[in-house]
DNA sequence: TTCATTGCAAAATTTTTGCATACGA
DNA sequence: TCGTATGCAAAAATTTTGCAATGAA
């Protein structure tokens, strides 16, 4: 388990300085539960600093994602919006309805096995698997089925 | 494999109109090999048709992508933005290395098992997939290798 | 001290929307 | 004819950038 301790000292291995700023949304990223999107990760982080700026948030997140210390995750509902986590997060992946906007967590070995394979066969390092399903829920299939036999 | 003219049909059947700039757009998308993004589309359509606005083309897509005559798929260099190709094309998925950025194109069964075994277990019906993976191409892997021992 | 980093504001980019007109069915 | 669809232009939303001042190492 990386700790923030960690992470920050990974930052600075990798030529970045450390500043109160970067580990204000270093924090806001590592103790939210939910998924942040870079507007929220600001509006978490000028809580805790009111002067931070969204450049400072659009940038801290784009050296902590370059270097591997957080992750990117898509959620298909809104899926050109880019949200963070800390790495290590339990696995997990989004589907999302068209039709109620529910979004469904599933998982699913399937993607590590691919990853493993991908590595194997074509000797790639993957860092980041972005995986995100759209369709339709049991119950909105249910009902589209029913409106149009 | 569904033509041109079922996807009108299709289109028409499901209460839009069929305009000239529907066509259109939806002939940009069908007879593109590579994924084209809404920007790529509008110029495509706007040389079949000089009047045709960029308006339009966003309208037309997500009609398209709402009903599922089109489907868009996101390249991990470039994720915000959406990338169109029509139903039906090769399944195929993308990764893209983080340092030289070349996209390497895989195949995996992996990704159809899951669908069905997704489907199976919690009754979704899937209409698309999004997959995309980032990380380190094997050789750039190995110069960061070499560079931090 | 030195140069990376910041905040601010402006610019750039991308997407959406209001509205009068045009046109498909 | 009727109401959807279009083009235009303006607005909205999102992200990036220039630059002088600041501050981490």
């Amino acid at each position: 388990m990386t700790t923030h301790t960690d992470t920050l000292a990974e930052l600075r291995a990798s030529g970045h300085r450390i500043t109160p700023q970067r580990q204000i949304v270093l924090e806001v990223v590592e103790n939210s539960a939910e998924h942040l999107d870079t507007e929220a990760v600001y509006q978490r982080a000028h809580e805790k600093d009111r002067n931070i700026s969204l450049a400072t948030v659009y940038r801290t997140l784009a050296i902590l994602k370059d270097e591997g210390l957080i992750e990117q995750r898509y959620l298909a509902r809104d899926h050109a919006r880019e949200h963070y986590e800390p790495v290590g997060a339990p696995e997990h992946y989004h589907f999302t309805c068209l039709d109620c906007h529910q979004v469904i967590e599933f998982q699913s070995p399937r993607v590590n096995q691919m990853r493993a394979e991908l590595e194997a066969e074509l000797g790639l390092l993957i860092l980041q698997a972005c995986l995100c399903l759209e369709g339709y829920c049991q119950s909105c299939a249910a009902k589209r089925a029913a409106a149009r036999p």
